[in-house]
DNA sequence: TCAAAAGTGTTAAGTTTACACCCATGA
DNA sequence: TCATGGGTGTAAACTTAACACTTTTGA
């Protein structure tokens, strides 16, 4: 190290992950209740350091995993958080992450180890530190990005029906879309494909199942719902 | 610092600054040729380091205010970078901001003496480390940004002319702009006031200055150009 | 008198919104 | 047979885009 950097402090860099998940229609976060100080028994985000030998997003992927057992899941940064004195602990500079995980797919173990449950995002307890701020601000870029691009997908199974998607933007966007309008948005993108399987459960008729074709979508990738 | 925190390795903590100027009608980074290792001679943004004593943000607002004499300035954060090896002289996690400064008003001497030069937004040559993707990533932010809140006025003087206002937008964008389209949404807002003043500097017949009233913006904060 | 930038409205095209009924099925 | 969610089209309102000429004045 030469001599220009090391006159410089050091700090602890954390990562903290807002979890999404798409569950019984409605939006909500994986959150952890501490049972490890500081703020033993209060509500926060999955968090951890990284480490030597991984770059930030791959300690982020790390720290999902650790939770989740998934790898290969859709995250993007947040962004940085660094106030002196965000974490009493120590100064700790934090880089938080979302990530859109399908409800189906993760550890329930792992979860239930870790002292983690899902919570409405409407209903999100108060966090520590400045995790209700990182919340607010994860809510606001995926809100973004959904309407833009199609990672709604990643909140829901491979196969889906009008209805659940409908009923997922409409939880994102926190207000009720309309029916016709919206089958005729999705209509118009032809990745978002039907295909012959029906389900059956949600409804007495059956809809009709859909899946999102990715390499359809890198060919035209215009998005907006 | 209790045991859990003190099992985790530390860093130095970075700061970058994609600093954008509006000079003679083009949108334009302020680029430091490095004069001390590493990378020597190469072209790079203004950089520094995170103290023990101040936060993220406050390291950005001092780094700026190192290289340009200013504060007060609009900034916004681009996100952390965080690859093991993106600073061959060491591992450095760093968080970039782009600052948005009035071409006018900062310090020529403090610039010339960190050996730094106004370059234009399409011109940039390569730079070290991830710091193109720095630039990219603060550009697209930016754009972003601009089309939906009123930070471009922090790129201009005071009073300015609609055809400054318009050349600006259209170097953001980086596309032209229909004259009478976007006089017609100026005028919609209230905010962008029209002054007594005359500018006879562009143009013989002279142009009316405008002014934007922050106070005005935020009882009616609609903007989209 | 003319070059150069400032200033000014209208129309067509495209997009978005609002809206209500029939269908298929299992209980 | 009926309750439940699935599925379908049109018209009005609004927004965006395209477009060309007159004004002012200093050199």
């Amino acid at each position: 190290m030469n001599n220009y950097y090391s006159s410089n402090p050091r700090f602890y860099v954390g990562i903290d992950c807002i979890i999404f998940g798409f569950l019984e229609g409605e939006l909500s976060l994986l959150l952890l209740q501490r049972d490890f100080e500081p703020a033993r028994g209060e509500w926060s985000l999955m968090g951890g350091f990284v480490q030597e030998d991984e770059s930030v997003d791959d300690a982020a992927k790390r720290v999902l995993a650790e939770l989740t057992g998934l790898d290969k899941v859709y995250m993007e940064q947040v962004g940085a958080f660094g106030d002196v004195q965000r974490d009493p602990g120590g100064r700790v500079v934090s880089v938080a992450y979302y990530a859109l995980i399908n409800i189906d797919e993760y550890d329930r173990e792992l979860v239930r180890q870790h002292n983690a449950y899902w919570v409405n995002i409407d209903e999100v307890p108060p966090l520590i530190f400045d995790h209700t701020e990182m919340v607010r601000k994860a809510r606001a870029l995926m809100r973004q990005k959904a309407a833009t691009e199609p990672i709604g997908f990643n909140l829901l199974p491979k196969l889906f029906t009008l209805s659940q998607l409908q009923n997922l933007y409409e939880v994102i966007y926190g207000e009720p879309l309309d029916k016709r309008n919206f089958r005729k948005r999705v209509a118009e993108m032809n990745y978002i494909e039907k295909t012959d399987k029906i389900d059956k459960t949600g409804s007495r008729r059956g809809a009709a199942l859909y899946q999102f074709n990715e390499k359809a979508y890198r060919e035209a990738p215009k998005f907006k719902i």
